[in-house]
RNA sequence: GGCGACAUAGCCAAGUGGUAAGGCAGUGGUUUGCAAAACCAUCAUUCCCCAGUUCGAAUCUGGGUGUCGCCUCCA
């Protein structure tokens, strides 16, 4: 498998460290609100790597964290009067709803910034002891120009930072391109006790410390949005090796943006639409449709004609697979017919074409493309003749593997089950056709229609769906 | 100023040297009591522009245009 690696910045062949076992970490999200669709790419993008891994027979170690102590907790708690810690608490039961809504199946572990302070003591004691961090006030702060590599993930030469640097030149600072690694309190802020005094951990130090700490000082692959390659990513290199000394990490992984218009969406910009929201429209699993249908790599334009194009898509391969498990249920008992037994052999190929495509930086829109083909076939062989509950069964199957490692035709909170009255008017309906009686009929189909159920008559039996 | 990305049909989007996948929408047809779903056909002589390399370029090289991102919290 190739993955097109930032660092060096072309598509390397994939070698774990230890065959069969991958080890991910993926930059979670800062819990002080809903997350948005933005932030929801990666989410999904990595979880179907993960998928992709674990299909192919390896072990997946696979890391998800949360930041649950930040300026911007603090400051939303300020702004509602609570403790900062309820805030983190809350949108990360926000984050359950929707991460499961969208189908990202939970990490391996969840590791939360705050239950880690220990270690994260630990990882800025030891950089201060290598003179590779220096206490400066109640702060502590990295000191970049004694790491020679700082920079080498995002190709900027320290002294361009310099040149550009927009940060504040604070006094307190050795050089400006400093970042902080422990933040001491300010009046009714939350602290830990530390060497240092009360304070908080920097953002980036909370990565390199969870990351060591749960999968060990080198791991395979590291995931994030490309806002994360500098300067977030390179301080954790810069932490992480500094400390261990080791490669900290093989595979550096970004994933492009989500825009609006062309812009970025970004909550600091007000151009964002939270996941939360864009479900209610276009149901989650559209959303990650939508992102499954473009390389992961690629900018996307978020708009709601685009997402209602995802949902249409996505429909069809639903229609196709529901088609499949209705035969398999009422489909003949017969054998094979020719055309079946053509398309199960086939299917093989189709499994090659798919992981050719997702060996190829899992390149998504083109596996996708496979299954849509497949699934026109499929449509093409179960639309002919009386089709065997056999090829249905084989085909459902298959439709559900290669789904299932893009992250597909899962069932959603809210999705349907058919009750009492649906399936009476549905037998009366059926009744009124006997009797070629169809205004009764069409009146029963819109009367369905209008309780959200959908009718298709098909030669083994009226099947039904929500809208 | 430094670093980087992108530009393919009405819309979305693969394809990185061998003659333009797939999806959405549209049109014509088949099927259906009518629908729905589905199937068939049709839908880019052409891939932002110009020049070059090559038997051959959307794909490589050079130049240009446009859009965006990072360099500051950000997925």
């Amino acid at each position: 498998m190739k993955l097109f690696n930032t660092m060096t910045m072309r598509k390397d062949e994939f070698v774990p460290l230890e065959p069969g076992k991958v080890k991910i970490y993926t930059c979670g999200p800062t819990v002080y609100d809903y997350f948005h669709v933005g932030n929801a790419r990666p989410l999904i993008m990595f979880d179907v790597l993960r998928r992709y891994f674990e299909y192919r027979g390896n072990e997946v170690t696979y890391v998800l964290n949360f930041t649950d102590i930040d300026d911007k907790i603090i400051k939303r708690a300020n702004e509602e009067g609570i403790d900062s810690s309820d805030v983190a608490k809350k949108y990360i039961s926000e984050f359950w709803v929707d991460a499961r809504n969208l189908g990202v199946r939970d990490a391996t572990i969840h590791p939360k910034a705050t239950e880690n302070i220990g270690e994260i003591i630990d990882m800025i004691s030891k950089l201060i002891k290598k003179g590779l961090a220096y206490q400066s006030g109640r702060d502590v702060y990295y000191r970049t120009e004694r790491f020679a590599d700082y920079g080498k993930l995002s190709h900027q030469p320290l002294d361009e930072l310099q040149a550009g640097a927009r940060v504040d030149v604070a006094e307190i600072k050795e050089n400006p391109v400093d970042f902080a690694l422990w933040k001491g309190a300010k009046p009714d802020e939350p602290f830990w006790d530390s060497p240092w005094g009360q304070g908080r951990p920097g953002w980036h130090i909370e990565c390199s410390a969870m990351s060591s700490k749960y999968l060990g000082d080198t791991i395979d692959i590291h995931c994030g949005g490309q806002d994360l390659t500098f300067p977030h990513h390179e301080n954790e290199i810069a932490q992480s090796e500094g400390c261990s000394g080791k490669q900290f990490v093989r595979y550096w992984l970004h994933n492009g943006f989500i825009n609006i218009d062309n812009k970025k969406m970004a909550k600091s910009q007000g151009n964002f639409f939270t996941v939360r929201k864009a479900a209610e429209a276009y149901g989650y699993e559209s959303i990650r449709m939508f992102m499954l249908m473009s390389h992961y790599r690629s900018p996307l334009n978020y708009s709601g004609e685009i997402l209602l194009q995802a949902k249409s898509a996505l429909d069809r391969l639903k229609t196709a697979r529901a088609n499949l498990e209705f035969i398999a249920a009422n489909g003949s008992d017969g054998a094979l017919g020719d055309a079946e037994n053509e398309l199960i052999i086939a299917l093989p190929r189709y499994r090659e074409r798919f992981i050719e495509a997702m060996d190829d930086d899992f390149n998504t829109a083109d596996a996708v493309s496979v299954i849509f083909e497949l699934v026109r076939e499929c449509n093409t062989v179960a639309g002919s003749g009386s089709p065997s509950k056999r090829f249905a069964l084989a085909a459902f199957d298959f439709l559900n593997e290669l789904g299932g490692v893009l992250g597909l035709f899962y069932a959603e909170a809210g999705d349907k089950d058919l009750n009492a009255e649906v399936e009476a008017l549905i037998e009366a309906r059926q009744a009124a056709r006997k009797e070629k009686n169809w205004a009764e009929a069409d009146r029963i189909r819109n009367k369905l229609g209008e309780m959200g159920i959908v009718l298709e008559d098909t030669p083994q039996g009226v099947k039904w769906k929500t809208s």
